[in-house]
RNA sequence: GCCGAAGUGGUGAAAUUGGUAUACACGCAUGACUCAAAAUCAUGUGAGGGCAACCUCGUGUGGGUUCGAGUCCCACCUUCGGCACCA
């Protein structure tokens, strides 16, 4: 009987479908004395092409640590699902006509049949799937609730709409206008990513996606649903801090966030010709510098810049702005080589020195974000030394690197340069006597260096001689005393661009009536997608629903006429809230119980790629807090662990492609190998989080170590135990490889670092020892083959019945490590003079330093080496080394 | 350009966190079994020198700290991620 392993995995995956081994039970039947345990992978997008070699590497991962925390008496948690809304189903069915539900059906059936033959421990009962009814009623019972909430700034937190306080004296429209504008779901007009190929709107996370794939995006005014994320900026961004996150998707959260703090700032303007009642709002981060602004620039959709253009200069402002307007973001942005803008013919007057300064209009500068408008500082921005180098504007310097502050008090006294630093904390007398700080403040006023750091305020009056960041503290003070500015938070981050003009989404549960929104009661959800023959978009830049004049009027019982909002959801909508759902697949009452909900969150180790660092994993923490906010949740972070695992690339070494021919099928590699060494071989690869190629020779070795464990332990002509594993007390010997090895792979399991790849060597080593052996106890035999069982979940079983038992080995419990054998009774102990080494000696553990000393004194080729030479100090560390110094 | 991570044999990678560099595996070489091959088993395998015991060098490069550095510090080089007119 040689190890088959097509026969066993056949076998054991049956067995565990049947038994429902993996099941986790009802809340109601659990045990809740146990501890628990959530291990979550990122669901799969089934697409037509099915796995590959990545997919089950995080898998396996996920499933190595629930199988071992089943054995050690966990309560497990740990299903798969489909994130089945998107793009791509929905492409293929414009491509071929077959209806995207049947599409996704079929893909899904396909990932399913792969998942199972990989031996997956997932509780299959729990399965969800994202474009089902059952499902995406929640999810649009998820935004019925942010589209009846507001934010309440005081308490930081989401609150039923029915609670704002609404201002007395408005009209009915008033009214409705404030409350519509208080929603964390809301339509908003304005500059959206449009995608002419797909036919939709896309987020700012997915442009860069479908520009790599050659569709392009442009910007499109539309009416489009938002979702209100900005304002959980600060509690995304504090939240972060608990989390036992990779640091670098930390990061990318926080530059995602990006929150920034400085001033903002009112500058009044003078138009030659104009009426100079106008003034201009900027935001800035260094207020500091202000007396270094000598100049301001607009946005060219800033809506100032009509009022304030002189005659002469309008229509040199007309055509620019009408040249940034056609211009995609790609080429305002990416493409940004040289800076482009005009002058307005108007000045603005710098609050702090009374100086009037041109006012420019420039596509560097972005509408979204801030105020739309900058002050310029050339001396201390690279962007503004760029643009004020072209335009030939003043440079001026005001803040000096902390290194020059001595000399910038020299040149105060030699008094050429006037008004300089004279007081502030901590001036020190005069050091050099060089010209450095001249040389610095020339290199600046023409323009071949800029200074962005930290240092102190020159040329500043009232700032002069202030650290920069009491100058930052000290001009706050003074804007707000004259009411000319403030202190000012900005963000990065955008609220969530939320509908999308497709089919195969979740549909609005929202009704218009003319321009007024009702929203559907809970009672009339799900609100299904309508069956329909054709998914080509409109055209018009609506969405396909849109042609389908029975689903989208609407008349009510009294007459009313109404049309169905005809925007979909976006597809990362039904993830954002999936892994709650696992909790309890069944319920038709709520989306999740609030018992079971706050039994299993959070999600104790999510595991997937870090290319969701910002989608996915933001939207998650955001509808998180919302419902925790509003009650239905208890923990309002979804996530307590998250680990990326690192891509498989081909055997080339460079990404899996079709194009380069290099993909790897995980069902060839199964046929050939089996699941078990697939499996054993991708943790065995590196580190989970590492990067690494793809080795077929390396997958044999791994089946070669199957067989190897196979023939240890079963009669190949026979298929019985081998004689030579004896149910007898174990050696001495035995105990330590046996309880080493436990110890390794328990401590590789639960320490959450992924390296996966030690815990196997530590198996090799057992084998490769006890293939030494005359006789085997067979209770040691046991031990191995079940901490084996959760890296190779098939053979072990397999071996584990043969050997004589009934049950599963899933449910077996962990055996435990003794230290006592673990603790290795003789050490070998380095002997080197001046750090070389020179002998290894072998001593029994604990030799105490002194006669370590003596040993090393006494050793042949230590001697030799100190020959002649003075001994000036022994370095001994007890069961390592000794040292000589000679 | 800015931020982050990493550079160790022919290859994937280990290294108890400052104490024997290269565990484990792949590959390769030699041998055993075989008519032969595959499979399997055994032995060897960082580089250089020497008949040998042994010696010298060696963790991207150059410095430093230390009795001792893959590990800590400084500078540089390279690679991979992320961000990139966000004021």
């Amino acid at each position: 009987m040689k190890y088959n392993h097509l026969d066993i995995e056949k076998k054991w995956q049956k067995y565990w479908e049947t038994e429902k081994t993996f099941k986790t039970q009802e809340f109601e039947k659990l045990d809740k004395s146990k501890p628990k345990y959530y291990a979550l992978d990122m669901f799969p997008y089934p697409s037509g092409e099915g796995l590959h070699v990545g997919h089950p590497e995080g898998y396996t991962a996920t499933d190595i640590i629930s199988r071992f925390k089943i054995m050690k008496g966990f309560n497990v948690l740990h299903p798969m699902g489909w994130d089945a809304f998107g793009l791509p189903t929905e492409q293929f069915a414009l491509k071929t006509g077959i209806h995207p539900k049947i599409r996704t059906a079929e893909c899904i059936a396909k990932f399913k049949h792969q998942l199972k033959s990989i031996g997956f421990a997932y509780d299959w009962d729990r399965e969800v799937n994202t474009s089902e009814p059952e499902f995406f009623r929640w999810t649009q019972w998820i935004f019925l609730k942010l589209y009846n909430s507001y934010f309440d700034d005081a308490d930081q937190k989401a609150k039923p709409i029915g609670e704002l306080p609404i201002p007395e004296d408005l009209t009915e429209n008033q009214r409705i206008e404030f409350i519509n504008s208080q929603r964390l779901a809301y339509l908003a007009d304005g500059p959206v990513n449009w995608c002419p190929e797909l036919g939709t709107v896309l987020a700012n996370e997915e442009v860069a996606e479908q520009l790599e794939k050659g569709f392009s995006v442009v910007r499109k005014n539309m009416k489009q649903w938002k979702l209100r994320i900005t304002k959980y900026a600060d509690r995304l961004l504090e939240g972060l801090e608990s989390l036992d996150w990779p640091e670098n998707i930390k990061e990318i959260q926080r530059n995602w966030i990006g929150r920034k703090t400085g001033a903002n700032i009112i500058f009044r303007i003078k138009s030659p010709g104009q009426n100079t009642n106008h003034s201009i709002e900027v935001f800035t981060t260094r207020p500091d510098t202000i007396f270094g602004a000598t100049y301001l620039v607009l946005s060219p959709e800033h809506e100032m810049v009509d009022l304030i253009t002189t005659a002469d200069r309008k229509k040199g402002v007309d055509d620019y702005k009408l040249k940034a307007a056609k211009k995609s973001d790609l080429e305002r942005t990416e493409l940004a080589k040289e800076k482009t803008g005009v002058f307005t013919g108007a000045y603005a007057i710098n609050p702090a020195n009374g100086k009037e300064i041109p006012v420019m209009i420039s596509d560097y500068v972005l509408i979204s974000y801030g105020t739309g408008a900058i002050m310029s500082v050339p001396a201390h921005d690279g962007r503004d030394n760029d643009f004020a180098r072209i335009f030939n504007l003043e440079i001026f310097p005001v803040v000096i690197p902390v290194h020059l502050k001595d000399h910038a008090i020299k040149e105060i006294k030699s008094d050429e340069h006037g008004e300089l630093i004279i007081s502030g904390k901590g001036v020190s007398g005069l050091t050099g006597r060089d010209d450095s700080y001249l040389k610095y403040i020339e290199n600046i006023q023409r323009g071949s260096e800029y200074f962005e750091g930290e240092g102190y305020c020159i040329n500043s009056d009232f700032l002069n001689g202030l650290k920069t960041d009491e100058a930052i503290e000290r001009v706050i003070t003074w804007l707000e005393a004259n009411k000319i500015g403030s202190r000012a938070i900005n963000y990065k981050l955008r609220d969530w661009l939320f509908s999308r003009q497709r089919y195969w989404g979740e549909p609005f549960p929202i009704l218009h009536e003319n321009d007024t929104q009702f929203a559907l009661s809970e009672g009339e959800l799900p609100l299904e997608l309508p069956a329909v023959e054709s998914y080509h978009p409109t055209g018009t830049g609506e969405s396909p629903l849109a042609a389908i004049d029975w689903w989208v009027n609407v008349t009510t019982e009294d007459g009313r006429h109404f049309k169905r909002e005809t925007n979909t959801m976006p597809q990362l909508a039904g993830s954002s809230w999936y892994f709650l759902r696992y909790l309890d697949p069944d319920n038709n009452k709520e989306f999740c119980n609030p018992d079971i909900e706050k039994y299993w969150m959070p999600v104790d180790v999510y595991i997937g790629g870090s290319e969701h660092a910002v989608g996915h994993l933001l939207y998650s923490r955001f509808w998180m807090k919302v419902l925790f906010d509003l009650g239905y949740v208890s923990h309002d972070e979804p996530f307590r662990k998250l680990f990326n695992q690192g891509m498989i690339l081909g055997e080339d070494g460079v990404k899996m492609s079709k194009s380069r021919g290099n993909v790897i099928n995980p069902d060839e590699v199964i046929n050939e190998f089996g699941a078990d060494s697939m499996r054993l071989f991708e943790m065995f690869m590196g580190p989970l989080e590492a990067t690494k190629p793809w080795s077929t020779e390396g997958i044999a070795g791994m089946n070669r170590f199957l067989n190897r464990t196979w023939r240890l332990i079963i009669d190949e002509s026979s298929g019985e135990i081998k004689s030579n594993i004896v149910d007898r007390a174990p050696e001495e010997k035995e105990l330590k490889i046996i309880n080493k090895t436990i110890k390794k792979i328990t401590t590789d399991i639960e320490d959450g670092d992924m390296k996966f790849n030690t815990s196997i060597a530590q198996l090799m080593i057992f084998l490769n020892e006890v293939y030494k052996y005359d006789t085997i106890s067979k209770g040691i035999i046991e031990k191995f083959i079940l901490v084996l069982a959760p890296f190779t979940p098939h053979i072990c079983e397999e071996l584990w019945q043969r050997i004589g038992h009934q049950e599963s080995i899933s449910k077996q419990p962990w055996p435990h490590f003794e230290e006592k054998y673990v603790k290795e009774d003789s050490v070998v102990i380095a002997l080197s003079v001046n750090g070389k080494l020179r002998d290894k000696i072998e001593v029994e553990f604990n030799t105490s330093e002194n006669e370590l000393e003596q040993k090393a004194l006494d050793n042949e080729k230590i001697i030799k080496n100190i020959m002649g030479k003075e001994v000036k100090r022994i370095i001994v560390v007890k069961n390592r080394m000794v040292n000589i110094v000679v």
